[in-house]
DNA sequence: CAAATAATTGCAACAATGTTGCTATTTTTG
DNA sequence: CAAAAATAGCAACATTGTTGCAATTATTTG
């Protein structure tokens, strides 16, 4: 019934008013949420901390993964299937686009393998391409 | 002759003490540098704004290159050659040990073609792999 | 369902990080 | 070396992130 009572129920969560808004607004937002637009879209009752603690939780547990950028200002957004806790499994790349300004996970676009020299041991790659999305581009 | 200065001078810096010092420390360290360590490794009497300023003029000359991370901890590192005034080339992928804590260029190990959908603009990929580096995995 | 237990929230206080305007100092130019 | 240009340091402030604790809310138990 309640997809998102689920999805915290799922992951041994106990359900919120804070958290089941947070996770609301990720499920209506396409694109990755930065800590701030959280605070700007959640309603203004809503203290900075919880936000910070909501959001640690939900990558803890796999529900949502950070996407790593040059400008600190990190986003967030819904992992898809297998991830779980302690586990990620996110294998797409992502794309920031230069007018829109949104971050998107293409989820069709799967990182590439890269050979690394001898001696080194990998155990997961981000990519990040920054260029101009589907949307603006047309 | 002197290496410092010449990197300045062919980039329309002027030759400060701060300017000599932060490249000086660039130079001498293998991986990158955030702006922390910077504020430590560069002497007591060194004012924070100083240090955030000659950051953003070397990247905008293409003396250093900014690595992204999940973690809100940029690095900076040197460029090598080709980047210049407003572009930057680095095609070069990204490695953050989990050991050392060191974030290292790995200038051998090249950005892949990744194959975007039809519709995306693609201006440039940034790779960022989490692992052991060479040192730390023998 | 109500009480007991467990977990989360909001608050306050604080630390760390980043920005801006201005003046004094330093660097470059001629 | 003097004048002009650029930079550094300072202060004040804004933004972002962390921690401890008491009050509130959610879950479990009987
Ligand atoms: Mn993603
Ligand atoms: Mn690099
Ligand atoms: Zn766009
Ligand atoms: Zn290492």
């Amino acid at each position: 019934m309640n997809n998102i009572q689920n999805i915290l129920r799922n992951n041994k969560l106990s359900v919120t008013e804070g958290r089941k808004k947070i996770l609301q607004l990720f499920l209506n937002t396409e694109g990755a949420l930065a800590h701030s637009d959280i605070e700007k879209g959640a309603g203004e009752n809503f203290d900075r901390v919880t936000i910070y603690r909501t959001l640690h939780s939900f990558v803890e547990k796999g529900i949502i993964h950070a996407i790593p950028s040059a400008d600190n200002s990190i986003k967030y957004a819904l992992c898809k299937d297998e991830c779980g806790e302690g586990h990620h499994h996110d294998h797409h790349v992502h794309l920031v686009c230069s007018v829109c300004q949104k971050t998107l996970c293409l989820d069709e676009v799967v990182v590439p393998i890269v050979n690394f020299p001898a001696g080194y041991c990998i155990k997961n790659i981000e990519v990040v391409a920054n260029g101009i999305c589907k949307q603006c581009n047309s």
